[in-house]
DNA sequence: TAGTCGTATCGAAGCGCTTCACTGAGCAGA
DNA sequence: TCTGCTCAGTGAAGCGCTTCGATACGACTA
């Protein structure tokens, strides 16, 4: 194994030079930089990562933490942390992968060991066990996702409340006055995922606003579940017009379900999502939508935290809070004009 | 920050009787053990493992190559890649993201940097340009796959060969004599993906030993391109009885479309695919499928990838070669007995 | 000509841990 | 009683890099 040492060595030079040739924190001059570059070719050097770790006092290493859940969308999941990977990479940084399942132990382990500069969390829960570590800890740190109390916590998210409104009007201004959204799988809600919620919120306020009646029902995914859901809604609200669907495991089963029941889309009944682009464009009937900006979401993540590290090495707090992406709606082929009011299917 | 050498102080003891009673790789008696223990708790000590690492030269972290594509099911790399975090951590390692759009740099950097004991790639090529830096570094590795030449690589995958094969027996004994294979994308088979050559030469083998009349077209997933692909099908073999499918993407779109097009499954049509277990469940037919134990290959990869660390610390090669699960099909809803031949539709 | 400053380089002290060679003490066998 | 073990524990030398003074030297200024 070649070390900066050997280097040194064969340039004549002593080792620290060789370092600040390595890292640009002195100047040096041309020749001898020179000198320094040829060995380091010659010789086929490669810094020693652990070596440079221990003794920098940071690692180039960012954890995230991803979710280990089989009710949440993958492919989003997924997306975010390729985009997060690939955000650090850009930046000079490695990417240490851990699951959700190591919980506020995870955080500690990461921290205790040293073993990353920072930390991307991945599915945020209202109150969620990991942040107390990482508060006590002081583990620089971005949430994507939003606790109940994001006070001095760098958090980057979609801004799910006014994506709800976002559906709304669009509906509303379609004549639409009767609504129903399709959700997230129970347990989603149930352990307070604030995204779910906040959707929520947005729809309601609105809707209400705009006198809608409105219907809001958790749904697993899958045909059964889908179809339970959807039967129970018409029962109970035969003249709904419009669905909101924040569940892309729903959205085949849903349309499906729909020409089955005889209600066409657009003409009959209107369907909007929140979802990622690709999931409404490859829909069986392309999908308005808001779009769930995954690779954005993680790679802003990975810029904030980045810009955390450089500013307060040490593992100050952020600086500028929370971050809420504004939503954008595509109108596509699954919405259009309230049918008039006819007889009841 | 707590040290080591705090702990040997408060403890009474040198701090290498405190590493040893960490590490266990000496006899401590039991005082001795008990007060550094003790003293260990007091602190609230926590080795820092970057100097472990630098000092034992090894980091108990395995880096893990995720690709980068569009055009293969997230989901199952997803759920591989959950599987190697969750296996490594099991084993004390760590697991280091990177992407395949480092290529053999990424391998090349890894290693030279020494920032992880052993490497894990997905997505391998039969010709993959990763293994060549792989080979002259020495660096432990294990691939998800099987590249054209496997010779003194430790490789895991799914016997596809034998998965197309079984697919191919089912739909026989099932009476049927006209198959068709809705492939994954062409771009997959371009870039010289085994596993998909794989598969369709096991189906090609079987098929024609049974002698049945067999058709292959790649396909991209999403609705246009299943009809175009479907439609061209039909019309040149509208005698096809049987499909085999492997997209993931093309699922729904050709369930729906069949239906569309009157072909009921599996009276008129029998559907076979290569999926996970979980797609095959909750496509609107359940079906019929040789499942991709993506948990498993993930699973087994770190465990002969820790294995080989076990044996070799240096980086040694593998002793076992190349190791292919054998498939298992299991009958859902979407197989069924061939149609008796009747006027063609 | 002496004093001052800035620049380029060096030396050495770490970073926190592992590990090897060694030391004593206790004990069995001869 | 002496030898030869084993067992517990110690000390010090690294692992390969960074970084903080200190130094040497030429160029300016006064």
């Amino acid at each position: 194994m070649v070390t900066l040492a050997d280097v040194a060595r064969r340039a004549g030079v002593s080792p620290s030079t060789v370092s600040y040739v390595l890292s640009g924190k002195r100047a040096i001059s041309a020749p001898t930089r020179e000198r320094v570059e040829r060995s380091i070719r010659e010789l086929g050097y490669h810094p020693d990562l652990r070596a440079r770790a221990l003794a920098s006092r940071r690692s180039d290493i960012l954890a995230l933490m991803v979710p280990l859940r089989t009710d949440l969308y993958l492919p989003v999941m997924m997306e975010i942390s390729l985009a997060v990977a690939t955000a650090a990479r850009a930046h000079g940084y490695d990417v240490l992968l851990l699951t959700g399942e190591e919980g506020p132990a995870g955080v500690r382990r990461v921290a205790d060991g040293v073993r990353a500069d920072g930390v991307v969390l991945m599915d945020v829960q209202l109150d969620d066990a990991r942040l107390p570590p990482l508060r006590d800890l002081g583990l620089p740190a971005v949430l994507i996702g939003l606790p109940a109390e994001p006070a001095g916590l760098n958090c980057v998210d979609l801004d799910f409340t006014a994506a709800g409104s976002l559906c709304v009007d669009h509906l509303a201004r379609l004549g639409h006055r009767e609504l129903a959204v399709l959700g997230e799988a129970p347990a989603v809600y149930e352990r307070g995922t604030g995204f779910a919620e906040r959707t929520l919120a947005g729809i309601r306020e609105r809707a209400g606003a705009a006198g809608m009646r409105l219907l809001h029902r958790p749904c697993q995914g899958g045909y059964p579940e889908v179809a339970h859901t959807l039967d129970r809604i018409l029962d109970e609200r035969p003249g709904t017009t419009a669905f909101v669907l924040q569940n892309e495991h729903a959205v085949e089963p849903l349309l499906s379900l729909l020409r089955q029941r005889g209600r066409a889309v657009p003409e009959d009944v209107s369907v909007v999502a929140v979802c990622p682009d690709q999931v409404a464009e490859h829909a069986p009937v392309p999908l308005t939508s808001v779009s769930l900006p995954a690779e954005g979401l993680g790679r802003l993540a990975v810029e904030r935290l980045v810009t955390q590290l450089a500013d307060a090495p040490g593992g100050g707090w952020a600086r500028d809070g929370v971050l809420l992406l504004p939503p954008v709606l595509t109108v596509r082929d699954s919405s259009g004009p309230a049918p008039a009011p006819g007889p009841p299917h």
